[in-house]
DNA sequence: GTTCTTGCAAACCCTTTGCACGTCT
DNA sequence: AGACGTGCAAAGGGTTTGCAAGAAC
């Protein structure tokens, strides 16, 4: 979970961005960011949907898709698209730049932070003539040891 | 576009997939790979279903989901999800173990190959207990010369 | 002959949109 | 006051599913 200092900053660079791109400070898209504060993992816009509902947070899934737009717009959120079909979201600063390892076997995921792949994307970039932005990298894997995997969750 | 040779190996390599799992061989599954054969890029299921009926193949799009997601099972075929709303597809064999940069300002997509991204697959695996199956790198970045990225495509 | 696959259309899920009302500036 | 954001429900696009007819085994 991220701390209230963290999100008290993240409301901040939040702030500046709306008035930078002349959107309006709404009570609801600070609401999305403090709630989005207290969820410890990845989410889906409609799970957020539900668990801010669950809190008495009337709000609907109009301002929550186009609220989870503004913030991975300003990078606060990171987006994700996994092999099924809902995009899934997470802060930033969770867990600066890392990856993802998904088990074939039952869907797991599990985050990794590799050094490795920053040169091999400034390598790409300086080959190809571009300047890196971000990246995503999932890797697909089954555990050595099949017992360890069977939180079947798919299949 | 891949070799009649190619294809043909492919083929054998679907039947024995086919047979294992005891599933059918049936004359529309072949047409899809040899229809696949003769795209040399990203394809996504609509853009096949519309090509194979233009080609007078009568297919179904329920037919081309589930035999991609069959082509997909056994490794013929690589399943990608970029930013956009549908999946794409595309020949393992067209370029093995290749990954994809985005351009985040016109969404042009470049094809690389990039072997320090093995010894990361492998890093990771190692230390979190895993054995590699397959990986999806994308990295976004923006060109260095913004008039090349003038193929406005999105936005 | 039985079971699986196909084709079609409808259902489905996630996401976006149109519109009336409310809120920010 | 004017413009933008919100909530709701309906529409949209991609994908899956139910069912009857057809093909593989």
């Amino acid at each position: 979970m991220a701390s209230t200092q963290d999100i008290e900053t993240l409301k901040i660079q939040f702030a500046d961005f709306l008035k930078r791109k002349k959107y309006r400070s709404t009570q609801e898209r600070y609401n999305v960011l403090d709630r989005i504060g207290e969820i410890d993992r990845h989410f889906s816009a409609d799970e957020l949907y539900l668990y801010m509902n669950g809190k008495s947070d009337r709000i609907s899934r109009a301002t929550i898709y186009s609220t989870l737009d503004l913030l991975t717009q300003c990078g606060i959120l990171m987006k994700h698209r996994f092999q099924g079909d809902s995009a899934h979201f997470e802060l930033a600063i969770r867990m600066p730049d890392h990856d993802h390892l998904i088990c074939v076997e039952c869907g797991r995921i599990v985050e990794f932070r590799e050094e490795g792949i920053d040169s091999v994307r400034n390598v790409v970039c300086n080959r190809l003539g571009f300047r890196p932005v971000t990246h995503s990298l999932q890797i697909f894997a089954v555990c050595h040891d099949p017992l360890t995997c069977e939180h079947n969750t798919q299949d």
